[in-house]
DNA sequence: TCATAAGCGAGACGGTACGTCGTGTCTTACG
DNA sequence: CGTAAGACACGACGTACCGTCTCGCTTATGA
């Protein structure tokens, strides 16, 4: 007479979807195999078919799941420090997900669905995040009138991609740091 | 006084890289199948074997040998037309190489030999090119003397793969523009 | 109520060895191909590895199979008839099965469990067949004491193989009566 | 005026064909290769190939050139000791080269050229050397007029032939005495 | 005496088949 | 019913041989 839930439901799929970040930090996307994500998860390969299609969209999945806890705006009542925060939540989840994005990468131009999940689920709510904080710093009088935030914002995303996933240099707070007080800031005040 | 080469040997060679660069534009990384490259380019699978041990070292040594006629330092006699000829070179080699270095970021970070390879093959002479700008700058008294010029000179080229490979944003002359006037050149030069 | 066969299973195991027949009795067991049997019989190659670990194991299989409904033994009240009858089986087996176990020579040497297999599940059983018409000629007081059947039984067999497989004579009904009436039951009943 | 000897000629071919016996020997005909048995020998692929257009052309020209120098044709005065002798001589020949003949065996019903070659370069020597035994005994009076000399002659290597290739049951001297006493010989004096 | 041609070892080449593994679909048996 | 398990047709993996083909190198005259 109890309630038969449905097996596992929505905690299997959180499930399998975390088993999707574990072989992808191991393996990489292009070694990824559903097939191993089934047996590791100990599920059946319909049981993973049946939810997501393709290797692709599962990865997707995979990353949708893992940054939907969104960071919560920053306000620490100043541009600088703001732009830090942010900019330390992006090197956190670099070590996080960098093996995902990296994977994601290779795929964004060969799949359109793709290009728009990430688009939405991940670029959007950087911009958004970013842009709030110009315009708090706006209405603080500091930012300068003549600022492209519209370009600015994704400099500070940029570089740090670029090192995680190109250039293989270090992601660090120290590098935070620089790009806020060498490169962001300078032009967000529109002084040097 | 013909040289005369190693039975189609090189010519041979560069013919297979040609191939693997289409098959990659058309389908992506992933989905690149050396059985495919080998069909397309009417070789026996033992002949792309026989010169790269695996996928990943093939799309490298075909990203290499289309990069590999590096552009000229340009010098207009002033940073900002270097700097925009920089770029401009930039926008033209993601037009022609997105896919091959989209492809090739799903592999760095798993795999030290190709991280190694695009860092000497491709990023150090990027590197080198702009830092020659800016010394040249500095020669003629125009870069801020507090400029973080080894920060600074991947600013460019991380928003150009960031909107390329990531948010699938357009990458074009107005960009390299903006990104010249309104992020590098003020940085360098030291004022807005 | 109905007896529920494991999804084709051993329809679909007989149907394969039916092939490998044929493919043997057209390319001969050097040139036959798992790739071909699988492709011809529109399965995947991992259907066929699945069951049978080699080509000789395979090979083995078909032959065994196509052996398998054992000839019932003679008795037409006399040695001479049940002998007949025993050539007579034979001549159209080798008509049938002359490729397969020709194949199966060239392994037989190299392969101990091939060897163990053509053994206990043909020669064992044609020998057994022709000792027990050995047997009852013997209760009917026609064989001759000194007959030596242990090797006198192999004397048909032999033969026939020897110009089915290596001097390639015709063997045909006129020769099983010929090997009967000249050979065997003359050593038989111990006179000429 | 002199023959140009082919540059170590007819002493590299044997010596080729000798290593065709041993591969042989070691891994059967099924898995024979010319690769191998060129890098046994130290020598090109081209070099065999020159010679032997075909696995089997090569192999029959091993067996050949094996079984070339024919055994002289016994005798011992007597149809007794001729029999045993030539019995001798074949198990003493498939001592050597059962494993070449298993191999061609499984080729000679699908390979009318080797069909061809086994029969004149090698059945029909045996069948002369036991025929020339027959009449010298037809000529001492020892021969039954009865005998079916032309299905009497393959009895012994037959039987030979079946154990040493089919059931691989022990071929050895009381083997060969035994094939005369109980069987050749009664047969071919017309008495048990 | 020397080029010169042939045989040679070596091995690259375009292919085919190997035996393994992953794909995406489907079926079975269980709880 | 949703699931774990896994068979199935398919096709790519990376390796090994196929039979053809060029390479240089030797070697042995016959110009």
């Amino acid at each position: 007479m109890s309630v038969t839930p449905l097996r596992g439901g929505p905690a299997r799929e959180a499930e399998l979807l975390g088993v999707v970040l574990d072989v992808l930090r191991e393996t990489g996307y292009d070694r990824l195999t559903i097939e191993a994500v089934a047996a590791r998860a100990k599920a059946g390969k319909h049981t993973v078919y049946r939810r997501w299609p393709s290797k692709a969209e599962l990865v997707v999945a995979a990353f949708v799941n893992a940054v939907s806890d969104r960071p919560v705006v920053p306000d620490t009542g100043e541009l600088r420090g703001d732009l830090l925060a942010l900019m330390e939540s992006l090197v956190g989840e670099l070590a996080r997900l960098g093996d995902v994005i990296a994977g994601l990468v290779g795929e964004i131009l060969h799949n359109a669905d793709l290009a728009r999940a990430v688009q939405q689920n991940y670029i959007a709510g950087r911009r958004r995040l970013t842009l709030e904080v110009f315009e708090r710093a706006w209405a603080r009088g500091e930012l300068s009138r003549s600022a492209d935030t519209d370009l600015l914002w994704q400099v500070g995303p940029a570089v740090l991609f670029f090192r995680a996933l190109v250039s293989g240099e270090p992601v660090d707070h120290e590098l935070a740091r620089r790009l806020v007080d060498h490169i962001v800031l300078p032009i967000a005040l529109g002084r040097r």
